[in-house]
DNA sequence: AAGTCAGTTGCGAATGATTTGCAACAAGGG
DNA sequence: CCCTTGTTGCAAATCATTCGCAACTGACTT
């Protein structure tokens, strides 16, 4: 983990702590809630450095929905997709690898490489 | 047009032109300068204030690409997705009609309608 | 054509999420 | 225990977008 010359610091190991134990999606101000639940001094600037810093190290996930701010997921699980209940604003996962496929083929047939794709369903609950 | 008490104002005569040619898909700033170039008076405020009522009415869509401002198009066209090439910001515009049903009978499984999606591939042009 | 009045506009200030400058701190190798 | 450099907290700065408000102006009425 020390990799790049990182230096594990108190609020990093609470945000960590957070990260890992969520199991929802939550915004850097309900990460910074929580990880103040542990480690009362941490700003909001270093939740959001923290955070960056880890995207960037592939460690976590950033997800930014219809109008919300961004809401992040530890990385630790497979490639999935998004359904987002309109009304109660739950996250959903979901994976499809027919679809993958798909996008895969209608990309290179018109000369293209999939970096990486964005999918999101927005959903309500049928009646 | 005059739908619900919407006047046709000159600032919005122009947006309407600068958006029925535009064939790209260009953000608020791009339209209000080109709006501009035909009458110059018109605010930044006002095009959004129109792009936002523009919307509503479902005349034009907004789509929010990863990290960039909102970019508009005009609505008349059929549903499509977006693929956004990472080097030149270029959009290129498709559709799947079997990835739309299959987006569906997922939702269906886990009990949710969809009421819209966004999907979106970043890609790079093959080597 | 003039009168009305609600829908509109331009301006600048307000938002809200996220970022950054900077001086004070603190990991962790020596 | 010291030192160097990555980190932090704070406040100020960004950036895109929205809003308040007083001054307009479509378009309907007479």
């Amino acid at each position: 983990m020390r990799a790049a010359g990182v230096r594990l610091t108190r609020q990093r190991a609470a945000l960590l702590e957070v990260l890992a134990k969520a199991d929802d999606h939550p915004d850097a101000a309900a990460l910074h809630d929580r990880t103040r639940a542990i480690e009362p001094g941490v700003s909001l600037s270093t939740v959001y450095r923290t955070l960056t810093a880890l995207e960037e190290q592939g460690v976590i996930h950033k997800h930014v929905f219809q109008g919300e701010s961004a809401r992040y997921e530890h990385a630790q699980t497979d490639h999935h997709d998004h359904m987002i209940d309109v009304d109660t604003g739950e996250v959903i996962e979901f994976t499809s690898e027919k679809i993958e496929q798909l996008q895969a083929e209608i990309a290179a047939e018109l000369g293209y490489d999939i970096l990486h794709h964005r999918m999101e369903l927005y959903v309500r609950r049928k009646p």
